[in-house]
DNA sequence: CTGCTTGCAAAGGATTTGCACCTTA
DNA sequence: TAAGGTGCAAATCCTTTGCAAGCAG
C-alpha cells in the first residue's frame, strides 16, 4: 500500500469526461471543475459555492449542486462519510484507492495498493458470510503532520 | 476476521445501559430499543418510527430521534454511511468489528478479527503519510444469499 | 413531588425543483 | 436555432427545538 502522488490536469480531464457524455462545458461548470479538481481538501457544496462566487458572482448554489451530482454519477468525486455527516467531496484517484482524511483541515491523501489486501480480505467475506461482495469502502482519519505542528506550537 | 454471531439479550442489555447513563425507561424508549436492538437490519428513523407506531400509536418522530441520538451517544447503536446518505443505524457489536450490508435489503452481518489486518495497514498508512490515525472505517457491500437466491427464483 | 420526557407543531437547514431567460454546440 | 443550462425563488425533505402536559423515580 503506497501513497499516491497528487494528480496533474485533473481540470482538463474532467471537462473531457463531462463533454464525452454529453454535457456542455459552460463557465459556471468550468469554475466548479477547477475549483474541486484543484483541491487537496475535503469540499461541502457551500465551501465550493463560495470559493466560486469570488470567481463569478452570480453563480448560483443550484448550480453548484447540479455539477456536483454529474461529477459524482461519472466518478470524478466521491463522497467522504464522517461521523458528522457525508456532504464532503473529494476528486477520485485511478486505481483502487483508500482516502486518510485529516480531521483537523480536511486534507487528503490517497493510498493505493495493487495486490489490495483489502480485496483479499473481501473474498474471505464472501466465503464465510455467503454474501456477493460487490464494493468495499475503507477510509482513514487522523491528523495531518502539519495540523499537529501547529498544535504542538500554541501550546 | 471472522463472522459474529448475532447476540442475545441486547434489549435488557440497553435498557440498563440508559438506566445507569441516569435516563429514565418510559414506555417510547422501551419501543424504540426492542425495535432496533432486534432488527439484523440497517433501519433509518422513519422506518423505526413507523415500527413503533405499530405499537404504540401515539409515539412522536422526534422521540424516536432523541432516543437514537442517546443510544448512539452511548455506543450502543453506529451509523451506516451508505452511498446514498448515512441516516441508517444498526446495532453496535462488541469489539472492533466491520458491517457487511446487504444492498437489497438491508441486512447487516459483522466480521470482527483479532490483531486486525486494517489495524496494522493502518500503522504502515501512518509511517508513510505522517498523519497521526485515529480512525478506521471499513464496510462492505453485497448481496446475501437469501436475495440472490429470491432473485434467481424469480427469473 | 420534581424534573426529565413526551407529543405536537413550528422552526431551521440543506437540497431539489419550476420556470423564464441565456448560451453552447 | 434548438436543446441544454443557469439563476432565482419557492417548494421539499429531514431533523431539531419550544413548550405545556405527562410520567418515572
Amino acid at each position: 500500500m503506497t501513497l499516491v502522488p497528487a494528480q496533474q490536469n485533473l481540470v482538463s480531464d474532467w471537462l473531457a469526461r463531462l463533454h464525452e457524455a454529453g454535457y456542455r462545458l459552460t463557465a459556471p461548470r468550468r469554475v466548479v471543475v477547477e475549483i474541486i479538481a484543484n483541491s487537496r481538501y475535503v469540499m461541502e457544496p457551500q465551501a465550493v459555492y463560495l470559493l466560486a462566487r469570488q470567481r463569478s458572482p452570480r453563480i448560483g448554489l443550484a448550480t453548484v449542486y447540479r455539477t456536483l451530482e454529474k461529477l459524482e454519477d461519472l466518478g470524478l468525486i466521491q463522497r467522504i462519510h464522517r461521523p458528522d455527516g457525508c456532504q464532503a467531496f473529494i476528486a477520485t484517484v485511478e486505481g483502487h484507492q483508500h482516502p486518510l482524511i485529516c480531521r483537523r483541515c480536511g486534507r487528503v491523501e490517497y493510498f493505493s495498493g495493487d495486490a489490495d489486501i483489502v480485496t483479499r480480505l473481501s473474498q474471505h467475506v464472501a466465503e464465510e458470510s455467503g454474501y456477493t461482495i460487490q464494493e468495499h469502502w475503507l477510509q482513514f482519519f487522523g491528523i495531518c503532520s502539519e495540523c499537529r505542528r501547529k498544535e504542538a506550537n500554541s501550546e
